[in-house]
DNA sequence: AATACTTTTGCAACAAAGTTGCATTCTTAA
DNA sequence: TTAAGAATGCAACTTTGTTGCAAAAGTATT
């Protein structure tokens, strides 16, 4: 795991800081879309609430995590795929789920967003789908 | 135009009052979908901040307006159409754009979200779609 | 139109979230 | 090992959002 993580940070050119570690350790290992408060929460004693701010901002630009947009002011990060990180180009093409009931969101890799056909004077980047509802953990 | 805030507020069973005629006016005016800080700059100096918060609050519950996510940690209000607003049942189906260029959000009240499958073990209840690129004013 | 009741508003005080500059510390590459 | 560059922590600050309560405004009734 820690090893995985180092990888991670040197395939982006990035340094490989004990923050950078534990923060992408925290992503490893959590099975579900976390926000800069989760961070915070599970590592604040360690490090600085701006460290992590800058943290979550890099490994965005990296393309290390995307973010998932809410309703809720609380843009959650979840680590992108394998082949995100490594080829460097983004197909972040997977819907995510959000449960009313316990709170969290999770990507559904599998789960392609469909096609949207918009009038031909928008010319679209990217898509952001979220659905939510109840997940299989709290029916 | 003021005429249509009051009938809103009172179909929505809403006591009239001038703060919320005049964020409803606010909404009625707007091209696109506004953040609390757009609709704070528009009238802070007339109402209170906390009014404000309040009010959209109170809007959302009714019906009259709904949010768009994001992943800027603005959510962006915009006006439910005349069909959401007088039966008071959401058909919110429609997808949001928010341009890269000048940064409006703008609901596509044409543009219906397409279906997408999820594995059964999740139950769906809502679906936001939100289209980023470049709108036609920034072409 | 005046009253009594209820709801909304503004204020104050606070809590939480996010940003910036700068000195210190850590990483990296030579 | 060291010099250069990058990341971190700290302090101070701004912005955003929340809560309780007294004053003001709105509503319904007579």
């Amino acid at each position: 795991m820690q090893k995985q993580g180092e990888d991670i940070l040197k395939n982006s050119a990035l340094s490989v800081t004990a923050s950078r570690k534990r923060i992408l350790e925290i992503f490893l290992a959590a099975d579900n879309a976390l926000a800069h408060q989760d961070i915070e929460t599970k590592c604040a004693d360690q490090y600085d609430r701006v460290t992590i701010y800058r943290t979550l901002q890099t490994f965005l630009e990296k393309g290390i995590i995307h973010n998932i947009p809410s309703t809720d002011n609380m843009v959650r990060y979840a680590l992108c795929n394998e082949a995100c990180i490594t080829t460097g180009r983004h197909h972040d093409n997977h819907v995510h789920f959000k449960c009313d009931d316990c709170g969290k969101t999770v990507c559904l890799d599998d789960v392609n967003i469909p096609a949207v056909n918009l009038p031909k004077c928008y010319t679209k980047k990217q898509i952001n789908m979220v659905v939510s509802g109840i997940c299989k953990s709290c029916k």
